[in-house]
Formats: structure tokens, sequence, C-alpha cells
DNA sequence: TTGCACACGTTATACCGTTACACAATCGTG
DNA sequence: CACGATTGTGTAACGGTATAACGTGTGCAA
């Protein structure tokens, strides 16, 4: 069973998956990874959505929530999985990942005024980055 | 041109689409409120879209990106609805709307660290309300 | 009057994700 | 080894989400 972002012991359509979300410069939809990968067998949606199910399970890969779309984690030392942060260009479709200790304090905290048993932390922002934003 | 809390001079379709979300407890989506609706005359999916679109531009309604669904805004002062944060609960589907001083600040403060211009936040938090938080 | 903006209605289509069922490979245990 | 349990796989069918491409009618301003 991996742990971590060393991919070790993958599945053959798990790597497929994988490959494909890594060599891509932006997030992928489940259907147009499969797409990308028909002529390695793939046929069928529920055959990504299983490797990426898997694969998000595994840290190796975030599902954007405001895209329905997937983006392999480029962050080496992404281990809390839970509160990571989306910066997305609008533009050119970027996305720009960060994890920040007074962020995620803040939101405990405001779940904790709350009573609110906070599991998971979608953080999406939506914008345009660096490159895209005109001078 | 409606603005702010104050609903007025909503057309048929949106006035429509308006009451089912403020009678429901919870998030609806776009097809539950088309079956709410089919009596008073709504029969594509187009008609409650376009009516919750216009409604999210005014500001009445928010759209839960993780959910896929559709919440009036319950908030009375929620001004800068590109800021707002939700916390949905797992188990009986209640949320909670806030709107913290201090997210947004760390929020704009990250986003420009990455000279990213930042346009709107979706920030969603899972967990289980208090209700719903075994003792 | 003419043009424009806007709401509306309908059909069809595209995109996203799951259910249900069947089969194969693997693994720990008696 | 044999057995059951677990996990991965493949296929078909389906259901849920959202938009494209039409065309209609109304109000208003140039
Ligand atoms: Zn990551
Ligand atoms: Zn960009
Ligand atoms: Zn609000
Ligand atoms: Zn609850």
């Amino acid at each position: 069973m991996p742990h971590g972002h060393a991919s070790e012991a993958l599945t053959k359509n798990q790597a497929l998956v994988m490959g494909a979300l890594s060599e891509a410069t932006g997030p992928l939809s489940a259907y147009t990874i499969l797409d990308q990968l028909r002529d390695d067998g793939l046929r069928a949606p529920l055959q990504v959505y299983r490797a990426l199910d898997k694969l998000v399970e595994f840290g190796l890969v975030h599902r954007l929530e405001s895209l329905n779309a997937f983006v392999a984690c480029r962050q080496p030392g992404c281990d809390s999985h839970e509160r990571t942060a989306f910066m997305i260009c609008d533009d050119c479709g970027s996305v720009i990942e960060i994890t920040d200790k007074a962020l995620a304090r803040r939101l405990k905290s405001l779940a904790q005024d709350a009573s609110f048993a906070l599991k998971k932390s979608t953080i999406e922002l939506r914008g345009l980055c660096a490159a895209c934003t005109p001078m």
C-alpha cells in the first residue's frame, strides 16, 4: 500500500492515469484522461475514476472541486492534503498549490467556534496568475 | 437591477427559484429545484440555470462547488460574496455561512505573495456540524 | 421605425460520475 | 494446499450536471 509521494506499487491503470496527470501542465478532467489513454487500453470512465480515487487517497493527486478536474500534486512535502489551497488561473488554467499554517489555523479556529468537526477543507482561489495579469 | 438582499424586481422565474431556495433548509441542486417547480411551469434545466446565474450575480444565492448545489444566502450583511466561507455538514447537509476578516486578509496576502490577482474565493469546509457530532 | 438588450421557451447535446454485474489476481490463514 | 476475503479489472447501462443553438416576445432609446 503506497504512502506519501513515492509512487511505488501503483497498479497498471493507476500508473497510466498518474502518468497522464504528471505530464500535463494543468488540471485534467476524468474524461480528458480517458481520451488520452484509449490507446493504452482504457475504455470506460469507471476505470479512470477508480484509479483517481486511489491516487487521491494516496495523496498523489488533488481533486479541484470548482473545476471538476484533477491535478498531480506538485508539492514535495505536501503532507496535509486535507488543507491544501489552490490558486487557479482563469486564463491559462495553471494551478499553484500552497499549504499555509496560518490559514489552516484560522480555519480550524473558525470551525471550533462553530462547534464544527472539520474533516476536509476545500480552498480554491480563482483569478489571474502573474503571467496572465495585465500590467 | 436588484442589489443587495432586498429581493426587488425579480423576474417570474427568478422569483420561483429564489422561493424554492428560501424555503429549503439546505442546499438544492438545480434539478431538484426544477422538479419542485414543474407545477409552476418550469420545464427545462436551462430555465433554472439562467435564474440561478442571475440570483448568484445579485448576491442572493451562493453556489457550493463541492456539492454542485445552491443555497440561499442567510447572512443579512453578507456583502462580500466573493469571500464567504461555508461549513457543510456531511451528515445532515446543513450549511453554516461565515465571513471572516482575518481569513480574507490571509488569503489576500497569500495571493499577493504569489502575484496572483484574486477574484473569487471558494472556501468550503466539510465535516460534522454540532448537532451531528457524537459526544 | 429600427436596433438593441434582455427575459423567456424548447430541443438537443455534451460533460461528469455511479450502479450493477461478472471475472481474475492476490493474499493471509487454517 | 485449499479456502475465503480482499482488491483490481472490464463492460454496459444509467443518472446527474450543465450548456449550445435555436427562435420568440417585450421594452426602450436612438
Ligand atoms: Zn499536494
Ligand atoms: Zn495564467
Ligand atoms: Zn451570503
Ligand atoms: Zn449535521
